[in-house]
DNA sequence: ATTACTTAATTGACGCGTCAATCATCACCC
DNA sequence: GGGTGATGATTGACGCGTCAATTAAGTAAT
């Protein structure tokens, strides 16, 4: 490893800096705007709404709860107390797994299938007035292909971490 | 006002949602992995950076509560409990102001000038690995040019929110 | 069947963010 | 100078997310 190649070195130019910055804050607005919508249209969290909709494509509105976290890339802990406060608003309710009593089946209660009825619409509604409307299709495009790039460098990026400490 | 114009009405087609999920994915992963980075390298989070940062810069290590908040684009309730974290990590105080003794003012300690100097150099070069690195320099041109026009959207469409019930 | 290991899920503590309510001070004005 | 209202900042409640610890149930070995 020769650490003399293009990258990791030098620190960002002012240019750069401001591409980040503005990302980041950008970014960080599109996600706030994206929950306040949600929330004033159908009172649910963005987090609500990804795990209603996973569970109302899933088979008779059930899923076990390590396979939903799965699903949606949620650590454990954060759907386990997610899922609880979900409970308490009677969108989602849980049992244990028939098969492997360890494990837990979240299920759809009516009320988060309406919610989530309820709730559709104005999602795609919120997606396309906050972030399609504001990009011409080759932007989009160009937005989908960097931001798969950036994707796959952060996945890369992630599995060399506290690796190889080295010779010297 | 038509409403038979180009935009808002139908829903996003297949290509749109997976370049906004994409997006959203993507940047909430930089910015879990900017925070995990930070927080390993630094002991702080981003936004002890940001306040830090804002601090070292201004004159004298000290700024007034509300112009800190303006600068970082902070709500205020949002600053306060942050300052408050701060404050008991002993990171910066808060004294009231002289002329006007509603005003807090915010001061770097000398514990918070080190952990700023030390976090500054881990700071960039994450910004580096993170994000610049997995870029080009067109694409980081792309990325800051279709940025900016999402701001400027998401800001016009902040101003057009709760208006004009209008005729029908 | 006891021990040990693994896997599924939950819990508790704590930092973070938002909203609504509150408190203190200033500014004005009669 | 005693209201009245604006302004600066804090607080409390609550949802959200992470980490580390824990509980509970399955699996395997002896």
């Amino acid at each position: 490893m020769e650490q003399g190649g293009k990258s990791g070195r030098r620190s960002p130019t002012a240019q750069e800096l401001g591409v980040w910055r503005a990302y980041v804050e950008t970014s960080e607005y599109v996600r706030q705007a994206m929950a306040a919508g949600l929330h004033a249209t159908s009172g649910i969290s963005p987090g609500d709404y990804g795990i209603l909709l996973a569970l109302s494509e899933a088979e008779e509105g059930r899923l076990r709860s390590s396979v939903l976290a799965e699903g949606i890339g949620w650590e454990r802990s954060r759907l386990s107390h997610h899922l609880g406060r979900m409970e308490s608003r009677g969108l989602i309710c849980r049992k244990k797994s028939d098969n492997d009593s360890r494990g837990a089946v979240v299920e759809l209660t009516d009320e988060g299938a309406r919610t989530f009825r309820a709730s559709s619409a104005p999602h795609l509604r919120l997606i396309r007035q906050l972030f399609i409307d504001a990009l011409t299709p080759e932007d989009l495009a160009d937005l989908g292909r960097i931001t798969g790039k950036l994707r796959n460098h952060l996945e890369a990026e992630a599995g060399t971490q506290g690796e190889a400490p080295a010779s010297s």
